[in-house]
DNA sequence: TCGGTCACGTA
DNA sequence: CGTACGTGACCGAG
């Protein structure tokens, strides 16, 4: 009987959690609902390739630990439960190890992560450390450590205690309240719990998939911005001199230091302009009368480019095959996904370097107006909820506060990020008249940050304030630091759901593409990059958009409001928009 | 070698 | 005295 065969027959199903513990070179354990079973193997990725025909929903502590082998080898799950991710939805933890993860789930302490933060009562718990879980409750270090890859039977345990987390959080996440003005079928935070998921998941693949560059563009761009490529350590000190010395010469007197800001302040003083420091904004009203501010400017933003993106960037972060990777993470401070090595931050002037081989295309889709759509949904506002129906909300955001445009988005975007001064102070009175439920909602939020409540983003994610509740307390309400944290809880819950709108997208994205020759390389924030062939391009434009029409039917449930996007084929990053 | 500060890129 | 995060240079303290 084959193995496929065996699990159905024993209740495995598609869509079923399906604990996984792989032991490299011996074998796998599973685990699920009703069963549990060793399978010995030279090469457990091919054996998870075939059980993948079954459809079930992965159980794994971590995409980062257990699946990037199964990813470099070559398998795409369909589903899986990330009880890392899980646990830092559900209990707003910072981290995702299976130590953390379990203890979260079980209301005990977090156990320390690394050895030198062993504590007396911990090494009182390593004396069973032969047993998985200890006496205190607490995962084994040794387990932790990988001791059960020697032993498929430690390896089973192992995956069952994979699944004991996933149940305890599958409770908890469907105990969470749905605010959807809905009655629907599966709870809000559980299906943010399958996205938050697929995106750790979709992290791994981001990590091995890498950004396809164009070395021959890049190397130009670079070239054209900081100088050809230095060959020797005199030719980089030669070519730092050469730049430096076109802001020295537009300047009197003795050459400074131009990375140290001090000495800059100084150089600015020589041609009379007095500033307290010398960011960019400060120095730009300058740049029109000055050509030494000017100078400097034009030096600052090629200075960026030779240290973050220049060529050691190049060598370092761009493999052989011509594609940029970074880490990924799936949510990190209020949910957003983070990735190193810029991609997040890439100057938009070396965009048009990212762009795949002959013959194949990126589509490229943002989302319009994603974070005051999602207020209007989050907070229940009917009202932005009409103006979240048209293309451009700010239009009628604007007729409704009987503003102009641009006043509008400014109010609107003041409003979520708690600025109280400047010219949209006096909007968000308006504001407060026109869509006074989104307002109280986001005042309410602010208070939490002020007095150290915790709260949760509409998906369930909790953002742990309480920990800073004495703190805030000793400081007073009308301290630096009870605004600074207001102002972040008022953002964080609009941030936060914006990015779980967004990963759910990009989940739904991703399941399209399975069958497909296709791959999303990207995600920043509001916007999806995919890789695709010239052939596919329009049947990928289709998966996209009809992703988000998905996604958003049970995300937007109830609340009138409409997504949109903006999606393009395009044969580089830049020639859009 | 470390944390703090300044600075700046993206959303 | 609008948010978030990642990165690098420099500083002063250790």
């Amino acid at each position: 009987m084959a193995l496929t065969d065996e699990l159905a027959a024993a209740g495995v199903h598609a869509g079923a959690p399906l604990a996984l513990a792989v032991a490299p070179g011996l074998g796998l354990g599973l685990a699920w609902h009703g069963g549990t079973r060793a399978i010995r193997s030279p090469d457990p990725v091919t054996v998870v390739a075939d059980v993948e025909s079954l459809a079930p929903r992965w159980v794994w502590w971590t995409a980062r630990e257990t699946a990037a082998d199964l990813v470099a080898g070559g398998v795409r799950p369909r589903a899986c439960w990330d009880v890392g991710a899980v646990a830092r939805l559900l209990h707003g933890i910072s981290r995702d190890d299976a130590g953390a993860a379990w203890a979260a789930a079980h209301d005990l302490e977090l156990p320390p992560l690394s050895e030198g933060e062993l504590t007396l009562l911990d090494l009182a718990g390593e004396a069973d450390d032969a047993a998985a879980v200890r006496a205190d409750g607490q995962l084994s270090r040794d387990w932790l450590r990988g001791a059960w890859t020697g032993d498929l039977g430690h390896a089973v345990r192992w995956a069952s205690l994979t699944l004991d987390a996933q149940r305890i959080q599958e409770d908890g996440v469907r105990r969470l309240p749905d605010h959807r003005a809905v009655a629907g079928a599966s709870p809000l935070p559980y299906l943010t719990a399958l996205s938050e998921s697929m995106a750790a998941l979709l992290g791994v693949e981001l990590e091995h998939d890498g950004l396809p560059i164009d070395r021959a563009v890049l190397e130009g761009l670079l070239t054209g911005t900081v100088g050809p490529r230095p060959r020797s350590e005199a030719e980089e000190v030669a070519s730092r001199h050469a730049r430096d010395s076109l802001v020295w010469s537009q300047f009197p007197g003795e050459p400074v230091d131009l990375r140290n800001p001090a000495n800059v302040r100084d150089l600015l003083a020589r041609v009379g302009i007095d500033v307290p420091d010398t960011r960019s904004w400060r120095l730009e009203p300058y740049a029109e009368s000055s050509p030494a501010v000017a100078a400097l400017l034009a030096w600052r933003k090629s200075e960026r480019i030779a240290t973050t993106y220049g060529w050691p960037w190049l060598e370092r972060d761009i493999g052989d095959d011509d594609r940029l990777r970074g880490v990924w993470g799936a949510s990190e401070g209020a949910g957003r996904m983070t990735a190193s090595s810029g991609l997040h931050n890439l100057p938009a002037e070396l965009r048009s370097a990212v762009r795949p081989a002959p013959g194949r295309v990126l589509v490229r889709a943002d989302l319009g107006q994603i974070e005051p759509r999602v207020l209007a949904a989050v907070a229940g506002d009917r009202a932005l909820a009409a103006a979240a129906r048209e293309d451009d909300m700010y239009a009628p955001v604007a007729k409704a506060l009987g503003s102009d445009r641009p006043t509008a988005k400014v109010a609107v975007l003041a409003a979520m990020y708690g600025q109280t001064s400047g010219p949209a102070g006096a909007a968000l009175k308006d504001m407060d008249r026109t869509y006074p439920t989104a307002m109280a909602f986001l005042r309410a939020a602010e208070e939490s940050g002020r007095r150290g409540v915790d709260l949760r983003t509409y998906g369930g994610r909790l953002l742990r304030l309480s920990s800073l509740q004495r703190a805030l307390e000793e400081a007073g309400p009308d301290s630096t630091m009870a605004h600074s944290y207001g102002r972040f809880a008022r953002n964080a819950v609009v941030q936060g759901a914006a990015a779980e709108l967004f990963k759910a997208w990009a989940a739904t994205v991703r399941a399209g593409l399975l069958d497909l020759d296709g791959r999303i390389v990207l995600c920043l924030h509001d916007e999806l990059l995919v890789e695709t062939t010239d052939e596919l391009s329009a049947t990928v434009v289709e998966v996209v958009e009809s992703a988000l029409r998905s996604a958003g039917s049970w995300w937007c449930a109830g609340s009138g409001v409409r997504l949109v996007a903006d999606t393009s084929v395009v044969r580089s990053w830049d020639a859009a928009k």
